[in-house]
DNA sequence: AGAAATAGTTGCGTTTTGCAACTATTAATT
DNA sequence: AATTAATAGTTGCAAAACGCAACTATTTCT
């Protein structure tokens, strides 16, 4: 996929996918919003090769996406951190879990139920609403 | 990115990816939101070699998020047309695009909006509900 | 100080992509 | 019906991305 390619297609997915959809980058995201700051969490969790894991990681802070800072004050490790742009790739990662619970079978059902933190309620699926609340459906 | 290792993972998102995480795979899908229904519609809106096109064009199908069907009663070329698995994905397309126009700076604005087809009222930003209808925000 | 944990880096083989030319079949034109 | 153009791929090869395992360099712990 070339980048050219993309940039020629001036379209928000296209440049989004430039960001997030390389291989892993996702699933590092998803680690991030579940509790994952530092390298060896995301490497273990994932199993993903550190290589790949430092490319992604990297280019995952230049783009703004996560941040680097010292995990305790005066600190020189560092540990990942969703920033604001970050945090809100919550509707991606919620609409593609759904989507995959609703269409693919996995031997264990759903294995990861998204509650709130206040209320301990489920959340309901995604939906695309008009701006007057009401819900629509593709075409 | 081996197949196993995202199989070990066991989760939803994961498996989504499997299917469409693939590059050009999305913008296919978008593609198909926008009505390309032919293999040289696809590759001339987004300049994809055609070998990968055909690999993506087979996959999408043999997982069900699209069908081949005859362009018409019994003609022998067929079009690529979403299934109900495929449109389901519009959740996963409008949440991209939102968090795209909203963090990217493009040079000419969000190039597309979604409108509703009956009212022509432009849909609102996606948002994730809990089951009695308040609005969710990450953490 | 010494040991263990952490966070990468490096080299190399494999896989996936991209490109362009070529082929085969179907549909349109004369 | 024969010829041409359009459509939908396929093929071969080069380039880029990925995966693995071993190695290095700091930090932190004891």
């Amino acid at each position: 996929m070339s980048k050219n390619n993309l940039d020629s297609l001036n379209c928000s997915v296209a440049t989004a996918l430039e960001l997030i959809g390389e291989g892993w980058t996702i699933l590092i995201l998803r680690e991030a919003f579940f509790g994952s700051r530092r390298f060896e969490d995301f490497q273990k969790h994932l199993g993903v090769a550190r290589n790949i894991l430092t490319t992604r990681l990297n280019k995952l802070c230049d783009k703004g996406i996560l941040e680097r800072t010292p995990i305790k004050q005066g600190a020189k490790r560092h540990e990942y951190k969703l920033t604001p742009m970050g945090r809100d790739l919550h509707t991606i990662l919620i609409a593609l879990t759904q989507w995959g619970d609703r269409w693919l079978q996995t031997d264990q059902g759903a294995p990861v139920k998204f509650v709130e933190r206040v209320t301990g309620e489920e959340i309901s699926d995604v939906t695309i609403l008009s701006k007057d609340g009401r819900e629509i459906k593709p075409r």
